[in-house]
DNA sequence: GCTTAGCACTCAACCCTGACGAGTGCTAAC
DNA sequence: GTTAGCACTCGTCAGGGTTGAGTGCTAAGC
């Protein structure tokens, strides 16, 4: 594949134009309807610079006598130096808005709902990962006894994520213990991540081992949050794939449907999203997934707070209106962002 | 519609290779192909009887030279009659086993599981609703202190079912404070539901006054966690559908898939549905939902307890094979219930 | 030398047609 | 009551002609 070739002022305008065309209207565009839109120049000249266009790698042309579509390349090149990113419509932020107003109580229950707003908003399959736990810091911790072998942890984290798991006591202990132990866990353990709970000095007190082996299973269980934290991606909009022409292909749809409820891939794909600066838009093979040559992804990360940052993007056709697309996605994260912070 | 005409022997065994046949091909079955099968009756023999079976209602013809197709009176019928239930295999039994091997800790894992083993197993979508909260007792409570407005309300339910919700506090409140009403709470309230806490005596104490207005606020969360239970649905295997030719129309398929990820409507069919028997089984528009006319529904209930109840099944094509996927949705709903009653 | 009108050419999409065949209903003979 | 035979129906499919959108090329114009 080519790479990035300078075009001049005009061929930028053609491919411009060309994208907004295909954008709109998902048929390949020929000479003569752009040279509508460019009243500069005629169809002739127009049709001289597509062939161009077409042999640097920017437009494909699906058979000899058709119009123009953009590749990849097209796009990236599109994105990257030509896209004015639209405002957010009045109307898409009133019906975002409404999404953020009820305060639920759990960062889980946020990103449902972001996950639903943002797949009506884009117009796509919306994805979004939990806030990474990394650095997470437990809030609040208490157990209670399940039986004589095993107690239930229950975590309060930062952000109200709340999470339990079973731990496996040495010896049949008393709830009353258990909550003893809480208490003075508590004490010490509030406001810190798994790697500083690692640093706590020795324990002493009457209850001295089984609250050192306890502590273990919470780092431990800790850390398996974090790595679980990672590859929980909820997705919302798979409907909104069905209406869109390119889709009819029922092959094609049941190829990105399996990517997306499979979710394992995905996460692959997104932990590697490099996000640090604003918006990552990958664009047809560019993610480098097969079955999803068609599509293309718009990812930003939302973020909580310094240390807590997830990720939130939408999953879509290659000809998606990415002007409009990119400042929506950014506008639903940064509601997230806001709505994770107050939990 | 007609109904449920009583058919002579000859009529029933030719219904019943109809719908085989229709179940194993998706094509129309026609008088030839069926004297195959059943070799007693010539194929002008067979034929006459299709007409009358057409007649009654239990057959369609799609157009006048086509073979017929089982009507949803048609496999009402079998499935009333007709159907000889087949048992899991092998393969689906070592299929679903291993889902229910690792030991989640909380009911929300398990029913993820369920979904997609069922989904799987049973080669369609799976729907689960969690077990119904209405008489769920309470096992442990706590309170974490948010900010001087606010307090972090966590349940843990029976089955390690963990809610989390904000409380309001009248006035400003030390966590210590906090921890002791948790600790006063759990004292009386352990092993109680909703009705059973509305019937505690007034409490006494130190805290009097913010107990009582804490424990009416727990009273109406878990009332909201009861109706909440009801329209919780989980969902997997939306892929599943793609692959039926009769789903190859994008139109229909559209039509699903939104009803499948709008919960909402679903939530309202499987309230209705009357589950006390076994198996329910509802056929194309036995459903009532236009969008679901070339749909059916199988569903069960799943028992983890006297009082514990939820409902898993499947939703497919109307073509699918009722005798095997009755029996799988059984089975993973048994494995459900063993699963959700452990935890 | 760049632009553009003109023109021949290409090729998917569409429609029409006829052959085919799966399947039917009816009738008459068994 | 059953069945062989037959005319009939109608969807499917392949072939063929037409259409039209769109191209590339060329030659004339500015």
């Amino acid at each position: 594949m080519q790479h990035q070739v300078p075009l001049d002022q005009r061929k930028q305008q053609i491919l411009k134009a060309v994208v907004a065309d295909y954008t709109r209207t998902g048929v390949p565009v020929g000479s003569a309807s752009l040279a509508v839109h460019l009243a500069t120049w005629s169809s002739a000249t127009i049709r001289n610079e597509l062939a161009t266009l077409s042999e640097v790698g920017y437009l494909i042309q699906p058979h000899t006598s058709a119009g123009r579509v953009p590749s990849d390349l097209g796009y990236r090149y599109y994105v990257d130096f030509l896209m004015d990113e639209e405002d957010v419509p009045q109307a898409v932020r009133r019906q975002v808005d409404p999404f953020f107003v009820v305060m639920p109580t759990s960062v889980e229950d946020i990103l449902e709902i972001a996950a639903t707003a943002l797949a009506q908003a884009a117009d796509a399959v919306s994805l979004v990962t939990a806030p990474r736990a990394l650095g997470v810091r437990v809030k609040h911790l208490d157990l209670v006894k399940l039986n004589d072998g095993q107690a239930l942890l229950v975590l309060v984290l930062e952000g109200n994520l709340v999470r339990q798991q079973a731990l496996n006591l040495t010896s049949p202990t008393d709830q009353s213990v258990l909550s003893a132990i809480a208490a003075g866990l508590n004490a010490v353990v509030v406001g810190l991540n798994a790697a500083g709970m690692s640093r706590l000095p020795a324990s002493v007190g009457t209850h001295a081992a089984l609250e050192r082996d306890l502590l273990t299973q919470i780092i431990a269980f800790m850390t398996v949050c974090d790595a679980q934290q990672d590859t929980l991606i909820l997705h919302d909009g798979v409907r909104n794939l069905l209406h869109q022409p390119e889709f009819g292909d029922v092959e094609l749809l049941q190829q990105v449907i399996e990517v997306v409820e499979e979710e394992r891939m995905l996460a692959a794909l997104i932990s590697a999203a490099d996000l640090d600066h604003g918006i990552q838009i990958m664009i047809g093979r560019e993610s480098g997934m097969a079955e999803l040559s068609r599509c293309s992804l718009v990812l930003t990360t939302y973020r909580a707070g310094p240390e807590r940052r997830g990720t939130i993007g939408v999953l879509g056709s290659t000809r998606m209106a990415y002007a409009q697309v990119g400042p929506r996605v950014r506008y639903v994260a940064q509601r997230v962002g806001r709505a994770v912070g107050r939990a």
